[in-house]
DNA sequence: TATTGTTATACTCTATAACTATA
DNA sequence: TATAGTTATAGAGTATAACAATA
């Protein structure tokens, strides 16, 4: 199997723990990690259409829909016609959507202080890095056969 | 909210990049990312009991036995009564489970290529050590000594 | 009494394919 | 023709609670 197995297990493990931290310190407030995601991304962005969100979050087109319909039945987001193109809509926070969001953030304050707090500030700067490294290398970029590492991977 | 949220969300970036591109790769197979995970535990420490299954995914009791379900109909595990404790029941790969093993490594391959090939060999280390601190803060389960069943290995 | 596993149940996320409407 | 979104459908993982059998 010659290719190292640490780091694939290594980020498993702490993405899962850290998911799951996130959804009990979350259930509270009815909204799961995911969805706490998507109003996050929405934050950061208005008035974004739905391929827009499905891109950034990233997840799937239909995927997005479902969380939208579940996330609209609270209140949490609108959907509504984009102003340029009939096809579109857009998505925006409601009200009550900002204010949840802002529970949701502070709910998570434990948590994120808990990785901070293992962390000095050398390392936690080195571990962003690391881990953007990570992902650009499996981005959704198309997998150009150039730069897979000739002679690694036996 | 005072508390720095570029961790989580580099962590999730980086795993959801992980997780689809493994989903893609294995999919020929016939095996999901998850029940990759779990026969990679199985080969790991022989004659697990679910429970303990569980433990080191780590997922949940029910969850791994729904898991378990779907990987006996495909013939990769075999569940039998436990020599000591008849209450539990003892999981391992099959034959056929082995051989899927393998060519689920090899499929898994160039994807921890591509990872090793964006980092030196410095930074993997350091990657490593970081993630595994973040998942201890964060309650990750301390791997314990092997329990496996003398004896039942087949 | 505590533990192992099963069963029933429910929900979320995921994703493909066929479809409508619009660009 | 291509794109945005919906609908139908399916499957996989997740987890809780009630339960039986056993330690």
């Amino acid at each position: 199997m010659a290719v190292e197995r640490a780091i694939p297990m290594a980020l498993r493990a702490a993405y899962l723990a850290l998911h799951r931290r996130t959804e009990a310190a979350l259930a509270p407030l009815g909204v799961t990690a995911d969805q706490f995601v998507l109003l996050a991304t929405l934050e950061r962005g208005e008035a974004l259409t739905q391929r827009e969100l499905a891109r950034r979050m990233p997840s799937d087109p239909s995927t997005v829909r479902a969380m939208l319909v579940l996330l609209e039945r609270e209140e949490l987001v609108r959907r509504a016609p984009h102003p340029m193109d009939a096809r579109a809509r857009t998505v925006v926070l409601t009200p009550k959507g900002v204010k949840t969001l802002r529970r949701l953030w502070n709910a998570g304050d434990p948590i994120r202080a808990r990785i901070l707090g293992a962390l000095s500030p050398g390392e936690h700067e080195a571990l962003v890095k690391l881990l953007t490294k990570v992902a650009t290398a499996l981005g959704g970029d198309a997998p150009s056969p150039a730069d897979s590492i000739p002679g690694v991977e036996q």
